[in-house]
DNA sequence: TTTTTTTTGTAACAAAAGTCACAATTCCTT
DNA sequence: AAGGAATTGTGACTTTTGTTACAAAAAAAA
């Protein structure tokens, strides 16, 4: 743990935070598909991806679902620190894309660190300003571009988070991360077929410009 | 200055920090439709709203315009901490919507700021966090509402940030921050103004539930 | 008052996205 | 191998949103 702790944030802090870190962190693994926050969840800890990719989706109250973004090693969560220093519970569900491992910080460490390390300030921060480009992103991409760029964008985006270009996935759960349905995906994947920008096969597609 | 400053933000921060920030403050007054920030723009000095309404607002490459959100009284930006920390360009724009005045604070101040009193780091963290769940409520919008939704949504927001039913505005102007075509809105009011929710004259807008 | 500009209304049409129904295919299970 | 479940394909249709073109009305300017 304390091994993968290192590796992945070794650039960003210093070797007495790192320590601290690990003294207080707790480590846990995670599989592919786990829920690791539900919407109404209170957060009591903040949490530091090690390795792994989790997505954070928005869900509206009839149940309909949207990806916003991904998180991978060296993020942490925005919005579970809105939470953490709102009080508030989680407006977003996090569901785990790959296997991975993170480790939970308690909120009162994350508080005192802030004023004693510049460099978690610094984190912390740069954290939020991801968040809020990220954000940024996906306004623009939902407000200024059609489905099939959306599409498109959705299945290249994937494509860099795992970093293979042949994704394992169904027309009806693409439908459901872009809140579509899987009838208009089926037809706008087709029309990237043709134009040559992916290979469609079942429960597989291949990316192949991106 | 100084009264208005202590009028907006006396529940938040301690005389101690008010004398500071009024010592070390531009103050800055406002009319209506000015741009205060531009896309592009670099930015030195982090706002604080005393009175009046700003949007903010996002443009894509073509140009085209979308609102984001509302900032009043007590408010500060969130895009310009993420710049003033980043050291990277605005992404929005800023537009005045009523006359209005704020005070300008020199970005090494604001970062002394954040270990020196916890009052101020609060007010940091809170304003991100109201700006990202801003944003989410943005792309709750943008993903889940169809455009009449949207239009009324945006109609009632209106009236609750300039405290009156009466909008003074084009369907045009409604057009472009909405992102989508004059006809298309006068379309949707006449099916408002049929609805009884709102009343439809030459540039103005009287919103009846909200 | 006339002229010009701005704003709004409206029809007719086009494109994008969503829905429904059902068939075909592939995979999994037994 | 046979049956069932999951996945994908397809046609026909509806709804929503966007576009074009032009007329009418109101306001502003000359």
């Amino acid at each position: 743990m304390k091994e993968k702790l290192f590796e992945a944030y070794h650039f960003i802090f210093e070797e007495e935070l790192l320590e601290e870190i690990s003294n207080v962190a707790t480590y846990k693994e995670f599989k592919a598909n786990d829920y690791l926050i539900e919407i109404g969840d209170a957060i009591q800890t903040m949490p530091l991806l090690l390795n792994g990719a989790i997505k954070i989706l928005r869900e509206d109250d009839k149940g309909d679902e949207l990806l916003l973004y991904f998180l991978e090693r060296g993020d942490t969560c925005a919005m579970t620190l809105t939470c953490c220093l709102g009080n508030s519970k989680s407006k977003i569900r996090a569901n785990a894309e790959t296997d991975g491992s993170l480790l939970m910080i308690p909120v009162s460490k994350m508080e005192e660190w802030l004023t004693k390390y510049k460099s978690w300030r610094n984190f912390v921060f740069e954290s939020y300003n991801l968040r809020l480009n990220e954000m940024l992103e996906a306004i623009d991409t939902l407000a200024f571009m059609n489905l099939e760029e959306r599409l498109y964008k959705y299945l290249t985006d994937k494509v860099k988070v795992l970093g293979t270009p042949n994704l394992s996935t169904t027309h009806l759960e693409i439908a459901t991360e872009l809140h579509t349905s899987r009838v208009v995906i089926s037809r706008l994947l087709k029309a990237l077929e043709i134009q040559g920008k992916i290979k469609i096969n079942r429960n597989k597609i291949e990316v192949l410009e991106f």
